[in-house]
DNA sequence: AATAACGTCAAG
DNA sequence: CTTGACGTTATT
């Protein structure tokens, strides 16, 4: 399934350390026919049916449980006292949770099909046209990560350096692997110090360019990252504007 | 040095 | 507001 290719987390060598260097693999050949009717703006603004949200937003006891003390909190760096709790009351932990919750409703096979409207049994889908391919499990139907439904599951990738449990005990680790220095958070000196992509959101996930967005035609005068892979942290203003703002100023370009 | 990509600004 | 171009910074 696609969808656990391209969103395997850090545990696969492959991406362990893809936010420091993204291999920027050749098209698939697939890709390159591509001839799908959607705009990017098709798979942002289509809700996803295929989970029930409520059920992210009310989760069960169990993930109660899961998330709530704090001394379950991963270990961090010193520089981000507050960021680990979402201004929403939501705790971070938990957030996380419900991401991978969601995450696993999309690897279910039988939610896929049922989602994708049952348009074959292929396993192709890895390898279905266009520039959505293994992006639309993400923000297309069977993936609740619609960068709308953030605010519905009262969810802040602020600060986005959210990590699950599932993710290991490396999440601090990862972070300094990924190089975040206190020097390249740009929050001692200079402050205009270049931000660098989370690696965790579903974006930074992606390994490949789609090769067909503006960005991705327009690499060498444009030297932007593909539009699919532009990392949601990214995307705000540094120590922008609120939630509520942030929300609602949600720019994906 | 080459390459990738963030930040910013201007044009549309 | 969105998009593209360019300067700059960071990494290899």
């Amino acid at each position: 399934m696609s969808t656990a290719v391209d969103i395997a987390g850090p545990s696969s060598p492959d991406q362990a350390h893809s936010s420091a260097k993204i291999p920027n693999e050749p098209l698939r050949p697939s890709l390159k026919r591509s001839s799908h009717p959607y705009s990017l703006s098709h798979y942002i603004s289509t809700p996803s049916p295929a989970v029930d949200v409520k059920s992210l937003i009310q989760p069960s006891p169990a993930q109660h449980r899961a998330a709530q003390p704090t001394n379950a909190k991963p270990r961090r760096a010193p520089s981000w006292p507050d960021m680990w709790e979402s201004p929403s009351g939501l705790h971070l932990a938990h957030a996380a949770e419900l991401l991978m919750r969601a995450g696993l409703l999309a690897l279910t096979p039988a939610t896929t099909e049922q989602a994708r409207g049952g348009s074959g049994p292929e396993e192709e889908e890895e390898d279905a046209p266009g520039c959505g391919t293994d992006f639309q499990p993400f923000l297309g139907a069977w993936f609740p990560f619609s960068p709308a439904l953030f605010p519905l599951a009262g969810f802040q990738m602020g600060g986005g350096h959210w990590r699950s449990a599932a993710m290991g005990t490396e999440g601090i680790e990862g972070l300094v692997a990924e190089g975040y220095s206190p020097g390249s958070l740009g929050a001692g000196s200079g402050g205009k110090r270049k931000r660098k992509r989370c690696g965790e959101c579903v974006p930074c996930r992606r390994q490949t360019n789609c090769e067909q967005c503006s960005s991705c035609r327009n690499r060498k005068r444009g030297h932007q990252i593909c539009k699919y892979r532009k990392c949601e942290e990214l995307k705000r203003k540094p120590g922008g504007p609120g939630f509520e703002s942030r929300v609602s100023g949600f720019r994906w370009r």
